[in-house]
This record gives C-alpha cells, sequence and structure tokens, in this order.
DNA sequence: ATGGTCGCCATTGTATACAATGTGGCGGAA
DNA sequence: TTCCGCCACATTGTATACAATGGCGACCAT
C-alpha cells in the first residue's frame, strides 16, 4: 500500500465488499477523506479506479455512488460469465503448459483439504482464495489479454463473494469435484469437455447464489 | 463540452483515433496541459477516463501510454465480438419493439442510399456513423446492460475505424446486406438466424480487416 | 573497458485553496 | 393551499504549489 491512491482504493473498496457501503449509497468525497485519512485527490483518483471496476458509479456534477446490480443484471451477468469462462476453458485446453497444470492441481488439493477438515472450522476467505487462483491460472493458461480484459469487468467481486456465502459444504464438494473434472479435461486436450463442464459450473454457482438471493439486498445466512 | 474534465477527454481521444498519438506513445501530463488549455487536474481525470475505455493504460509512477494490440489480440477481439453481438442479435429478436425496429431500417435505409450514389463522394464517417447507430440500436434491443458493457470494452474505435478504411463498395454492399438480412430475422423473431448472421457479419468484418492491416501498425489505403 | 553506484532532473503523485454547479428549503404570490 | 422562483449551502470541479519517485547519465572503481 505504498500510494495514498492505493491506499483510499482498499479502504474504500473493502467498505464496499463489506456492506458497509451498500448499493445505492452515495459517497461524498468529504466523507472519504476523513475515512482513509488522505486528501480529496488521491480519493478521487480512487474512486475513478473503482469505476474501472465497476465497483462505483460517477455521475458528472452528482458524485460517486455504489453500484447495484438488478435481478436481470445478476442472471446476464451469470450467463455471459459461463459462456466467456466456457471460453477460457476451451482455449486453456489447447495451450496449457505444465506450470499452469500444477498450479492447477494445487489450488485443487488445498480446497480439498479443507474440505475433509471438520467442515465448522472452514473459512470462507481461505476457500475464495483458493478458489480465485484456480480460475485465474485457467485465465493466464488461455493466454488471451482481451478474454481476460472482458472476464474482469464481468466477475463482480461483491456477487462472487456472496455466492459463496451461500455455500454449504455440500456445495463446496461439488465445486470442487467440478475443478477436478476440469483438470482432467485439460490433462487429455479435450477442450469441448473442458467447456461443457466449465459451463456447468458457473451455472451450478449461479443456481446457490438464487437460492439465497434477498430482493432487498440482504442474503440469507450460510 | 461543458467541463474542463471532457474537454480534455475529447482532445486526447481524437488525438489517438487521428492517429497523431501513435500506439505505445508516452502521454505527457504538462504536454496534454499546453495542449488542452486546461490544468493537470482534469488531464489527469480524462487520462482515467480513457482508460476505463482503453484508449490508455496507465502504470503506476510511470506515466500513461496509448494502449497498442498485437495481432493476436486483434483476432481474439474479433473473435469475442462474434461471439457477443452473436448473442446481443439472438437476445434482440426475442425483445425487440416497433420503435427499434423502425431506427434500424432507417439506418439501413440511409446507408443503402449512400452506396446507391455515386461511389466516389462516399464519406466513411458517415457510413461509421449509420453502423454505429444500426449496431447501438441492436444492443438496445437486446435490453442486456451487462452484455452493453462488456462489449463497450470490446469494440475498439481504433480497431473499427481502420476496419472501415480497408473496405470497398463492395465490402459496405456485403455489410448492409447482412443488416437487410438480420432486420429480416428480427421481424420473425428467429433468434438463431440473427445470431448466425451477426457473427457472419463480424467475421466478415474481421477479414477485411486482416486484409489491409500491416504489422508497423500502419494500414494500407482503401 | 566494463560494471556498478550515485545524484540530478523529468515526470508523476499529493495537498490545499478557490470556483462552479446542482439541490433543497424558504418565502411570496396566485 | 399550492406552485413558482430565488437564495444559501453542500458537494463536486479546477487550478496551483509542493513532495516523491524513478529513469538515465556521468563518474568512479576495478
Amino acid at each position: 500500500m505504498a500510494t495514498a491512491t492505493e491506499k483510499a482504493y482498499d479502504i474504500i473498496r473493502r467498505n464496499i465488499l463489506d456492506g458497509v457501503f451498500e448499493a445505492g449509497t452515495h459517497l461524498k468525497e468529504e466523507d472519504l477523506v476523513r475515512l482513509c485519512g488522505v486528501s480529496r485527490t488521491p480519493v478521487r483518483d480512487a474512486l475513478r479506479r473503482l469505476a474501472i471496476d465497476h465497483y462505483v458509479v460517477t455521475r458528472p456534477n452528482q458524485g460517486t455512488f455504489v453500484n447495484q446490480w438488478s435481478l436481470k443484471d445478476i442472471h446476464d451477468i451469470f450467463e455471459l460469465r459461463a459462456m466467456l469462462e466456457g471460453v477460457v476453458a476451451r482455449r486453456a485446453a489447447a495451450a496449457i503448459g505444465p506450470g499452469h497444470m500444477a498450479a492447477l492441481k494445487q489450488a485443487f488439493g488445498t480446497i480439498q483439504a479443507m474440505l475433509a477438515d471438520d467442515a465448522a472450522d472452514l473459512d470462507v476467505n481461505l476457500f475464495l482464495a483458493e478458489n480465485k487462483i484456480f480460475h485465474m491460472t485457467m485465465l493466464q493458461a488461455a493466454d488471451s489479454a482481451p478474454l481476460a480484459t472482458m472476464l474482469s469487468s464481468l466477475v463482480q467481486p461483491p456477487i462472487v463473494a456472496r455466492t459463496a456465502l451461500g455455500y454449504n459444504v455440500e456445495d463446496l464438494r461439488q465445486s470442487n469435484e467440478h475443478h477436478r473434472e476440469l483438470i482432467e479435461a485439460l490433462g487429455v486436450g479435450d477442450g469441448a469437455w473442458a467447456e461443457a463442464i466449465m459451463q456447468a459450473h458457473i451455472r451450478a454457482a449461479h443456481r446457490k447464489f438464487m437460492a439465497s438471493y434477498r430482493p432487498g439486498g440482504g442474503f440469507a445466512a450460510p
């Protein structure tokens, strides 16, 4: 966290993800100055960067607001993610090398170990971190900068995080079984197989998310 | 062009599109201050907005550079555009109303009129404007904010503009015939048909673009 | 001659002061 | 009472001054 802009970015982002700043909230620059302990200039910079990542939207002369998605938007996002992550899997099957393959297996193994232990002490954030590593590795293996750019604008952290909150242990096991099958498909270079299982993987997440979604913006406990 | 930020944004963007700022150029804030006649603050704001739209990339403590795409990136961009614009067409076929349909027919008619005249006096910018209206109308008819966001990050104006430069009159006629067929498919609500012809439309543009592409960044005259 | 290191300068990052804008409330008139 | 217009304030937009960073070249040591 070397620069003031980064500091402001991280603090604001964290508050959005933690739900302190609810969807639609008007983020006033002066308040953020007090919260972050930096001047307005880096705060404004941070808000622009958050706009790039679609955490917020800025309306000229009005201010910056925490982004919110309609139910329809969320459906569309999952729909598009299923399609694009499917492409990622297909391309990864054609291009993956031993390094990325090893990273995938390790992420799978780490999650598997989490699930083998008593489920009670499972740390959702730890799961999310490993899950992210898995998907990022796939993305790198697919070796397409435009594809990576598009997906990054589609994988909305608030939604992904809340999806995980809706998971129970059985759901997590199913999720990691998909990972296992993806590794298998990639191992034999079967792009169509990899694409299909990846689409199932995302669509399953979609259903789990909807099951715990509440229109008001709140979410059911896991 | 009310605000200084908008002014800077438009000037810098125009210079990039016109090729004054070539790909990879280091855009120095102080130079842009002199060019735009505003202070550094709105210039920096404008550069952040240009980064959102992928015209430039910013590296911390190093500066802002005009974005450049590799040949592979360009292929990927067209590939993804074909897929996503296909989805747009499919969804538009299911949801389009009379207003959007009329707009599509008008854009088609305008382009048709351009091509009926003597080809010598054809204004490429005018064609581009109507072409954009056509595709934006399709996007609105598809009625999906996430889809619109993704495509906007994929439709790189420099590439689209240079694609048109590579067109000859026959290519333009083919392009507008695709538009005609899209309207027909949408009229009978055949989403699969619309999707297929849209994919062909983008892939044809891809080939026309590659035919006039020169690796150095220059392009053959039309 | 070559390799590394130090310091200067160009450039970006940050803070603060001031200007402009848009909004909400108050008051007056119909 | 209700609607319109105006004023004041809260908030964002802009300019300028200062701080920090990093790249590049010169210089020294080997």
